[in-house]
DNA sequence: AGCACGCCGACT
DNA sequence: GTCGGCGTGCTC
């Protein structure tokens, strides 16, 4: 009697045993669908065999007549659960976001217009035959297009001026072309190119990191093995950072391959979701640019994973099954045996620790094309040039901006916070404004006449007395945001354009986009903005930037902190005189003795690498130790505490483990439930997954409790 | 994820 | 006195 493990994409603890029925040939990877409870769901094969269970087992039902997932899709689902300490049920779930998606492309009718020439047509059927075309289209959107009913283009079929084809209502996505010809490389692009080529032709597990600051044509040089991937005939899957999914980017490999690649995020909307999700289990859709989720489509032939700007933290997904997508390709790639492409001007230290001691590939793009050079980084010590009171700009910034505005130059002011201010205090009683279910404290946004918090979402009007004392007046914007620079830049030079780019601010992708041009055309003088001015964005014109506050990632119990604050600040001195000139940057800081603003100011990379990862080894931190973190979630702080202080009692005694913890998060409440939370360190040599794992297992929280894991924690928030 | 079982407020 | 609210528990 042979019998099957059946995983189903619910959050149960693991596979359910079914009997096969005679004469049912079943895989691993095979969907099916199998009685649970009263219900017929539908699940995957993950496993067969004839070993008796010795107890009855339920049949499955049927084998669904649809393309099984790889045998490596099957592995790769287990181990993201296993590693990350999550239910495989609920990576499956990742895996199939719709059921729909698994049947294939509903049949409907399309329209093309045949070509007939025909007098005495009506304005509209006119409109209908000038807009069909040149690809077969749904009634519904000539209709649109011509600005008619679609009932006009059916009348056009009955006089033989219009044919009518039943198709799919997925267009298959156009094959991108890996001759197209691409964008002239230098030598040492070349170079760089033909080595990741190398790589991907050669086959196997490899992993290359390809290293190389901004401007330096990364891009260009990771098309190369894309295309070699291409030329295999297999698919390739581009990881993005979410923001970096845009309109232009997409356009960058239409430019090289001759044709859009299928795009993918979270918020793709349904039907775009199945068509995509279709023409990649079906191997048609060759080339996928998509955000961290894009892992975990049903590739039929993935050849090659090129994850752009590594570094990124949008790689973390921290809801649901934690994981991080940069890592979780690399081990992709090591199940099906094939190579990945981790591309940073940045790269993270994980990253830099295997490319040094060999585990990766190492290609380092040389600096950039030309003669421009990296711009010059300074550090102004706001301990002897402190900004006006009550103002943020010091001397040096001031004065470095003017310099720009009278050459015609432009400049940019980086502060990574949103709105006006990021406490509001009540001068009479000493109140902080805080959201109402979290302790994090509300942010004034001016121009919208609001306190928000950014955590939860809240939002209410700026009030005109504390809710405390009732004191008319008495709220005081207290630090400095992005509106408050803006308003003080505007102070100081009245004349000037400024502008505000945050993500309150952004707007939808064209009005991103439309914003991001006006500034390459240098109809913005001073931008002055959040992390989000960081991605990718070539101003000819932009030869200063400004740091507001260098300190604000140093500071806290961040572990990382350093690593993030060089890699932003190198990413947004980048942004300066990027083409051109060699621009200039200014660090406005209290800590000018701080090692990563040293090493920044100096310019020198290693020496913050090495400087870096000195430290780590010494604290045992990853990529020298392991790190897990548990966050403990209830209703009530007492019994929160408590059952932190029970989940460190019952951890599990081994050597070379070692918690820390548990301590309030930075924010303790959040969404109205209080935190806890424990940090785990364990030496490499440790299995911290299975740990955690058995730990985990030891306490049921109470009901309205939670316990999560997250290994290799990147937030300390 | 569903679906059922189980203990407390507004109805014929 | 019931109908039903959704909170918790189980599914091979």
């Amino acid at each position: 009697m042979q019998n099957a493990q059946i995983l189903f994409p619910v959050n149960v603890p693991g596979a359910f045993d079914y009997a096969v029925p005679i004469g049912m040939e079943l895989s691993v990877g095979d969907f099916v669908y199998a009685p649970i409870g009263k219900q017929m769901k539908l699940g995957v094969v993950i496993g067969l065999g004839t070993a008796e269970v010795g107890r009855e087992l339920k049949a499955i039902a049927e084998r669904k007549a649809t393309r099984p997932l790889s045998p490596d899709m099957v592995k790769f689902v287990l181990w993201t659960a296993k590693y990350n300490v999550a239910s495989p049920g609920q990576v499956l779930r990742m895996v199939i976001r719709s059921y729909k998606a698994l049947d294939p492309s509903p049949i409907v009718n399309h329209y093309l217009p045949t070509g007939e020439t025909l007098r005495q047509l009506t304005s509209s059927r006119r409109a209908v035959l000038r807009e069909g075309g040149p690809f077969p289209a749904r009634a519904s959107e000539i209709a649109s297009r011509a600005g008619v009913s679609a009932g006009v283009v059916k009348g056009l079929v009955k006089i033989g001026a219009m044919q009518e084809l039943a198709m799919p209502v997925d267009a298959p996505f156009p094959v991108p072309d890996p001759e197209h010809p691409g964008m002239a490389l230098t030598q040492g692009q070349e170079d760089a190119a033909k080595e990741l080529a190398a790589q991907v032709k050669m086959g196997g597990f490899s992993v290359s990191l390809l290293d190389g600051v901004t401007g330096s044509g990364k891009t260009e040089v990771y098309f190369e093995a894309v295309a070699e991937a291409l030329r295999q005939g297999g698919q390739v899957l581009v990881l993005v950072p979410e923001i970096a999914l845009t309109q232009a980017g997409l356009e960058r490999f239409a430019k090289r391959f001759g044709a859009e690649p299928a795009a993918w995020h979270s918020a793709i909307g349904d039907a775009p979701r199945r068509r995509v999700w279709r023409e990649v289990a079906q191997g048609r859709a060759k080339l996928v640019v998509g955000a961290r989720s894009a892992l975990y489509l049903p590739f039929a032939d993935l050849k090659l994973i090129v994850v752009d700007e590594e570094h990124d933290t949008s790689y973390k997904q921290e809801e649901g099954v934690i994981y991080n997508a940069r890592d979780m390709s690399v081990v992709r790639a090591k199940l099906s045996g094939h190579a990945v492409v981790l591309a940073s001007a940045t790269p993270s230290l994980e990253s830099l620790h295997n490319a040094r001691s060999g585990r990766f590939a190492h290609i380092v793009l040389p600096e950039r094309p030309g003669a421009a050079v990296l711009p010059e980084i300074g550090l102004v010590d706001l301990k002897e040039t402190p900004a006006e009171k009550g103002d943020f700009l010091s001397a040096p910034l001031i004065d470095a901006i003017r310099e720009g505005l009278s050459r015609g130059e432009q400049s940019m002011l980086y502060l990574n916070r949103r709105g006006y201010a990021p406490l509001i205090i009540c001068r009479s009683c000493g109140e902080k404004l805080k959201s109402p279910d979290t302790d994090s404290w509300l942010v004034e946004h001016r121009a919208s006449g609001r306190a928000m918090c950014h955590l939860t979402g809240f939002s209410m009007r700026m009030p005109t007395q504390c809710p405390k004392c009732k004191a008319d007046d008495s709220l005081t914007a207290v630090g400095p945001g992005v509106e408050r620079v803006a308003e003080e830049a505007a102070r100081h030079f009245p004349e000037a354009k400024i502008e505000i780019f945050s993500s309150d601010t952004a707007g939808n992708p064209a009005a991103i986009k439309d914003r991001m041009d006006r500034m390459a055309r240098g109809e913005i003088d001073i931008l002055v903005g959040t992390q989000m001015v960081v991605k990718g964005h070539n101003f000819l014109n932009l030869t200063f930037v400004g740091v507001v506050d260098g300190d604000l990632a140093l500071a806290g119990g961040d572990p990382r902190a350093g690593e993030r604050t060089y890699q932003t600040l190198v990413q947004v001195a980048g942004r300066a005189g990027r083409a051109k000139k060699a621009g200039h940057a200014l660090i406005q800081t209290h800590q000018p003795e701080h090692e990563a603003l040293l090493a920044l100011a100096a310019g020198d990379r290693e020496l913050f690498i090495g400087v870096e990862l000195a430290m780590r080894e010494m604290l045992g931190l990853p990529p020298f130790g392991k790190l897990a973190a548990i966050i403990i979630w209830g209703p009530d702080r007492a019994k929160t505490e408590a059952l932190a202080k029970k989940m460190v009692s019952l951890a599990p005694r081994t050597d070379g483990v070692e918690i820390l913890g548990p301590s309030e998060p930075p924010v303790g409440r959040l969404r109205g439930q209080y935190r806890r939370r424990l940090f785990i360190q364990a030496e490499s040599t440790v299995n911290l997954s299975r740990y955690m794992a058995v730990w985990r297992q030891k306490i049921r929280p109470p009901a309205k409790y939670k316990v999560q894991i997250d290994i290799d924690p990147q937030s300390f928030m």
